[in-house]
DNA sequence: ATCTATTGATAAAG
DNA sequence: TCTTTATCAATAGAT
């Protein structure tokens, strides 16, 4: 019935018809797998192929000029006089260009604080962007230590919320079994089994393992290596 | 031992870290594809991929400035010149605002990694930034010693040079020197003044001083607190 | 275009 | 990130 497939080289295919039947199953299959890149890891993706005959077919997740742009501002930093010519002769507001190049420049720095395209720059460079660094990273420390404490403060303050509350509610029902014993003891009813007032004081602490609970829920919101790294 | 592997849906991932796995392995799988049908079926490819921390990867089966060059042209004879005055003022305020945009939120990046600005962040986010922190810090120190190392390296290569270019030199002068001796005893010449002999031997250590200012002058491209910090 | 055997890609876990 | 494994997905070859 059906194929024997046979695994296939990476190289020309020599048949015509069997590449322009290839070129549809791969290349749908190729857009495919873009637009699922694009979607499940919330990338920005631009694709282009041209067949061999000169037919153009595109995916853009957001559309193919803000790509191009956004990959021009980039390749700007790493490239010097790129070409001036085609988009920026049609389209070189001033503003735009000035807001073009701070993009560069940032977009540089930022990749040089994560530690990419050193090579560029000497040692002193190099030991001021290091000091940068440093100053960020204890900022960064003293502000997470900031926030987990007040975080666990702010918890601290709930549980003691909930302690009083539940002991009033605690006094509450104590209150209310006496009243059912008066009652009881008016009315001369007896009970068949002795235990049910040790029923109504059990369900009086309805909220001691919800506190447990609410604590440990909450906790995870900090982030799980909190308490264990360093 | 390994995964019992389920289908998924196509939609964001919301896990961080699962995310950039898979967008690690997918990404590779992309690029794979793409290469393959350029060659396979000899199409011309260009793939743009920004991650969502806006790394920029790309692939093009030529470059990656003749295939956005051959994509203008196509879409310009799709669009036509059609009115150049109004959709492209409008497009390149579109441009505008979305450049203003990216600059906004590079800034952003860059003062939270300098620490400023972070009280907005939550612990997760503060915890992100720290390990981008360290790790850029490690490339930084990385890159740094690497350099040094090279400019040690290269100093004592030239001090090498100079060391034997200098023991040839003070080999010629004292062949000059026992030569002068024997031209004086031959000819029975006196001189007038006693120092002339010095005078020469003098100027054949033309380098000697520049040895000395090549060397400090270098060192101080090392940045002053190179080998006390740390 | 449609159908399958088979290769290839990759989710999950370590 | 890299590896391993179990599965799911893509596709070569034939119809």
């Amino acid at each position: 019935m059906a194929g024997k497939r046979e695994r296939i080289l990476i190289r020309r295919i020599d048949n015509l018809a069997a590449r322009q039947v290839t070129f549809s199953k791969r290349r749908r299959g190729l857009f495919k797998k873009a637009e699922e890149l694009s979607i499940l890891c919330d990338a920005e993706v631009g694709l282009v192929v041209f067949s061999a005959t000169g037919k153009l077919f595109q995916f853009a997740s957001s559309s193919m000029k803000q790509i191009i742009d956004r990959y021009n501002s980039h390749s700007k930093t790493l490239q010097k006089a790129d070409e001036p010519s085609q988009l920026d002769l049609l389209a070189e507001d001033s503003t735009c260009a000035r807001l073009r190049e701070e993009l560069a420049e940032a977009s540089l720095r930022l990749r040089q604080m994560r530690g990419e395209d050193l090579q560029r720059l000497n040692v002193q460079q190099l030991q001021e962007l290091e000091k940068s660094l440093e100053s960020g990273l204890g900022c960064v420390l003293k502000t997470k230590s900031q926030k987990i404490t007040d975080e666990i403060n702010g918890l601290e303050r709930k549980r003691m919320q909930l302690i009083e509350e539940n002991s009033k509610l605690k006094e509450q029902v104590s209150r209310m079994s006496k009243m059912e014993k008066q009652l009881g003891a008016d009315s001369e009813l007896v009970y068949e089994e002795g235990q049910s007032s040790e029923s109504v004081t059990n369900a009086s602490y309805p909220r001691t393992p919800l506190v447990t609970e609410d604590c440990s829920d909450t906790s995870l919101t900090l982030g799980l290596p909190l308490f264990h790294s360093k």
